[in-house]
DNA sequence: TAAGCTGTGTGTCATAAACACACTTTCAAA
DNA sequence: TTTGAAAGTGTGTTTATGACACACAGCTTA
């Protein structure tokens, strides 16, 4: 990675970067991938960011959400969206993101505008701890995130909302599972994006409606209690479902 | 306009535009604005284009979008939206657009990201045939572009959509429509913003039961058919219900 | 091997929303 | 005064929704 850098350097584009918000799930909460870039001098606390970067100036946007995903992570191959451009000319004036910026950028006073974009990832894909940045990137437990760098709170109760909006209108949700996943998980997933209770029965009642998912002739094991039946997300049926108009979950 | 842009020409970012798809609708369809600068030596056919421009670096992204429809067309105070970011590296890369930024940049060949907007106006409130830009800016039935400079096409395509799932969720649409107005042009605007029919009767049954509407003791006159009752948008209900969490208008 | 614990899996009913459908009214213009 | 054009209105049927509670399977451990 850092000579892939280093050879693109001449085209970094010091005034466009990319933040990418990543999703993740563990059966009972959302979290996001958050970077430590240590104890900040001014304010005493860690200063905790969503991982992002300049853009090469031959890269197109999602190009550079993805990079930055799989330099981070070594994923590939993730759900990824756009949530938008956020260029407020104060977006970098905290103290502590001044300090931050003249020790990495090159231009620490240029203005930069970004764009953001949300990833779906399912969590077993990245332990930080077996990772090379063990020590700066981590999960967060995404109602434990108060405050962040620079306008990244901000932009992580955007991307909430954005997912919040999707799921009801498209079944993205399954990029957060494993291939093979029960209704309760489904159902703590679902209460998890949305923030709200939803009932037991009249969710399973909806989904399993929809046809689009396939129950596998397979349980759940090791498990201290009655093992659950495994379903796995049936692409073809969601597509025919979507071509026909659907784009109503009703959550 | 021109000697504030002179004054602060200096603080153009020549890496940033914003690109403001400004709808209107006349009862009947939905129009776009579009800028005509002239036959293209290349294709021989006139170059259209989305109103943008580059941005200033001490205003923020919602400013910018602001300033390209107030200098084009007066307006103020219009309901404003961002779709997001367009940063391909070859979105300049048509001939009739080389030729258009030789003319207009001073630095041609930078590579520019797009943010682009949607805006929604009355379309009364700009005759193009009243304004310093008579020549160059109309307005355009939304079915009947088919082409136009930059990516300003896709963009465009993605402005629909945007408005398509937002007015599901959002009344917006009264942004489009006079101060008071009949059921039937409220009918005829969802029509086009969702490009298919909806039956008279449930749709007025929906909305009426809403309670987000006024009936006013008015009716259309001069009308050579039963004239119709006009109504005006409540705002206040509108926010008591959004506040109670309701978020979709089932079209 | 029995007791206890935990999460699974299931059905009904009342209410509300969605849908499909046709005729009468009102006005202007001819 | 007739005609044309769009406004306005009601009902029955079907479908979706939301509220609600309990028996049981499988594991653990005493």
């Amino acid at each position: 990675m850092t000579s892939n850098k280093k050879n693109k350097a001449l085209e970094l584009n010091p005034n466009v970067s990319i933040d990418n918000i990543i999703f993740g799930f563990d059966f009972d909460q959302l979290y996001c991938l958050l970077i430590d870039s240590g104890i900040s001098k001014t304010t005493g606390r860690p200063r905790l960011a969503v991982p992002g970067d300049l853009i090469y100036d031959n890269e197109t946007l999602d190009e550079a959400a993805k990079r930055i995903l799989k330099e981070l992570t070594g994923i590939d191959n993730i759900y990824l969206e756009q949530i938008g451009a956020f260029g407020d000319p104060n977006r970098m004036g905290k103290e502590s993101d001044k300090e931050w910026l003249k020790s990495m950028r090159a231009e620490p006073d240029a203005r930069v505008i970004t764009v953001a974009y949300f990833s779906l990832v399912k969590m077993d894909d990245f332990n930080p701890k077996a990772s090379s940045f063990a020590e700066s990137a981590g999960w967060a437990p995404i109602n434990e995130i108060h405050e962040l760098a620079f306008d990244h709170y901000e932009i992580l109760q955007c991307a909430r909302e954005q997912l919040k909006r999707k799921i009801k209108i498209q079944p993205i949700g399954f990029n957060l599972l494993p291939e093979k996943f029960t209704l309760s998980q489904l159902h703590k997933l679902y209460e998890s994006i949305l923030n709200k209770p939803l009932d037991k029965r009249n969710f399973r009642r909806k989904i399993l409606n929809l046809q689009i998912l396939t129950p596998l002739n397979e349980k759940q094991v090791g498990v201290p209690h009655k093992p659950s039946q495994l379903f796995e997300f049936n692409e073809e049926k969601y597509q025919k479902l979507s071509s026909e108009g659907f784009d109503n979950f009703g959550f």
